[in-house]
RNA sequence: CGCGGGGUAGAGGAGAGGUACCUCGGGAGGCUCAUAACCUCCAGACCCCGGUUCGAUUCCGGGCCCCGCAACCA
């Protein structure tokens, strides 16, 4: 029998300098699939989502904008938080780093790890590029200039708090040794690679003279914290860590198991400064982190120069909630970079949401309606065979959907070979209902085995079965 | 010699030491419960050169070509 697990749930926190794109709604939908999966199967499941909200190009945004700082990040706050909606998501929590909560536990995080010895002043002197607000080597610049921004970086000298990340080198490689800690496990690789060659320390704060949208350091209000210290510490401020240390946070960070979602460009943030942080702070390490992959659009990365950007609102409104979601779980690989382009969307949403799923409902239901005189009695059984969640604790959610079409592709099969429609017309009525009966019962299962994917259609189909009516179309036919 | 991923029917993708699979598209047939849907059958493919092997598209080496880390991203 599988006891009940506390589970937490999290994704990254988007930079909300723009609004929501391609790679957070995958992110989302991917976490949302796993957390409804756990709920299913019975666990406890505190699911996070939330956005980082300070830096310096944010203020620079907003300044330039005409609002106010806070005007600014409420519009995109606001804005990152209609794709709950609009993808059904289930979150339990949407923290803002601009938030007293958050504020609180990252000033109590830096305080731990002051004490225990791993932070430091020192004057650093390099050259700094506003776009990325980071220090650049020579090396990384291109003629002088930023590769990422085009513009030439600053002199400019200023002393900082630093984090003793080199004093974690031993701890990180035990840590990415364990084979659950990255998902995929050729990103544990890179990561354990990248901590072998050595690590640096890391600037944590930022001169506030400089830039000043953000918290500031404990004890020093010349100093505002670096994004590390800052957004890093949404996981757990979700969690009301340090106010309620035995409530939420006990129960799903330090006596669950954690698991946190990001691309595959936060390994090293996520897997290991935040790891690091931790160990510093002497709070359990993330169990188990897992790296999407990017999405790209005609063969090229989206870009809105190149003008193949596709935005997640287009998404639904032209594929509906679930079809959006199908998209992202079926036909997007999970860890390796996927390529989307509208015809191929079209050509997915039609063959398998139209005339497969929708069909296959339509069909069994017309025949349910027209000749049961009730409902079909169901029992409840677990959905999810082994099959499934085996590709579910993998997080290959190719494998569980291509699981679910199959089964699909077999009932209608089944229908064309025992012709219940033409025996219903017969004297072997009662053999006919008895086929149809089995059919709504098959098509209960496949109910149940989207209902982590596809939520809404699972619930559609369970009401018309629970209803014994033929339901409006599940998926409507494109224009064009 | 920086590191890494990849080249599979017309298109897009999966896979595996021995019958190569899926979706769309093409051809033929069936069915009428269904959203011009569904089912069956057919045609059509593993980049090149070596090696290991009874057997390689799969493993190894070399070559050619794409791509990522490294153009406003997760």
């Amino acid at each position: 029998m599988r006891t009940k697990k506390s589970r937490y749930l999290t994704t990254t926190l988007p930079y909300v300098n723009a609004s929501p794109h391609m790679g957070h709604a995958l992110e989302f939908v991917q976490a949302d699939t796993v957390a409804r999966y756990l709920r299913i199967k019975g666990d406890e499941v505190f699911f996070n989502v939330g956005v980082d909200e300070h830096g310096q190009k944010i203020s620079q945004k907003a300044d330039s904008s005409g609002m106010s700082r806070q005007e600014y990040i409420d519009k995109y706050a606001k804005e990152f938080n209609k794709l709950k909606e609009a993808l059904d998501l289930s979150y339990d929590s949407f923290v803002r780093t601009s938030s007293d909560k958050h504020k609180i536990a990252v000033r109590e995080i830096w305080r731990i790890c002051d004490s225990a010895g791993d932070i430091y002043k020192k004057k650093y002197k390099g050259l700094y590029c506003v776009g990325c607000e980071a220090f650049k080597t020579e090396s990384d610049l291109v003629d002088g200039k930023c590769p990422d921004h085009q513009i030439e970086p600053e002199e400019l000298e200023e002393e900082n708090y630093f984090f003793r990340l080199s004093n974690y080198q031993d701890y990180l490689i035990e840590y990415l040794s364990k084979e659950d800690s990255v998902i995929p496990n050729f990103r544990r690789l890179e990561a354990l690679d990248f901590v072998k060659k050595g690590l640096e320390d890391l600037s944590i704060s930022r001169e506030k003279s400089r830039m000043d949208w953000g918290i500031e350091v404990p004890g020093d209000d010349k100093h505002v914290v670096y994004v590390w210290f800052d957004a890093l510490t949404n996981y757990i401020s979700c969690l009301d860590w340090p106010e309620d240390k035995n409530g939420n946070f006990l129960k799903f960070w330090e006596q669950g198991q954690t698991l946190q979602f990001a691309g595959k460009d936060q390994v090293r943030f996520q897997s290991i400064i935040w790891q690091a942080m931790l160990k510093s702070a002497q709070i359990k390490a993330t169990d188990k982190i897992f790296y999407h992959g990017f999405i790209n659009s005609g063969g090229q990365k989206m870009s809105k120069s190149i003008g193949n950007v596709i935005d997640p609102y287009d998404l639904v409104e032209r594929y509906g909630t679930d079809g959006t979601r199908y998209l992202m779980l079926r036909h997007v690989h999970p860890t390796d970079d996927s390529d989307l382009t509208w015809d191929k969307m079209d050509e997915w949403y039609t063959a398998n949401l139209v005339n497969g799923i929708g069909n296959l409902t339509a069909r069994i239901m017309k025949m349910a309606e027209s000749n049961l005189s009730q409902p079909v009695e169901l029992g409840v059984s677990d959905v999810f065979d082994m099959e499934i969640s085996t590709a579910m604790d993998t997080f290959d959610f190719q494998s569980a959907t291509d699981k679910i079409w199959k089964k699909i592709q077999t009932v209608d099969e089944k229908i064309t070979i025992t012709e219940p429609f033409k025996m219903v017309k017969t004297d072997r009525r009662g053999e006919a209902i008895k086929i149809i009966e089995e059919l709504v019962a098959e098509l209960s299962i496949i109910a149940g085995m989207l209902a982590p994917f596809m939520p809404q259609t699972s619930v559609l189909i369970q009401d018309s079965i629970a209803e014994n009516k033929m339901p409006e179309k599940l998926f409507t036919r494109l224009d064009s």
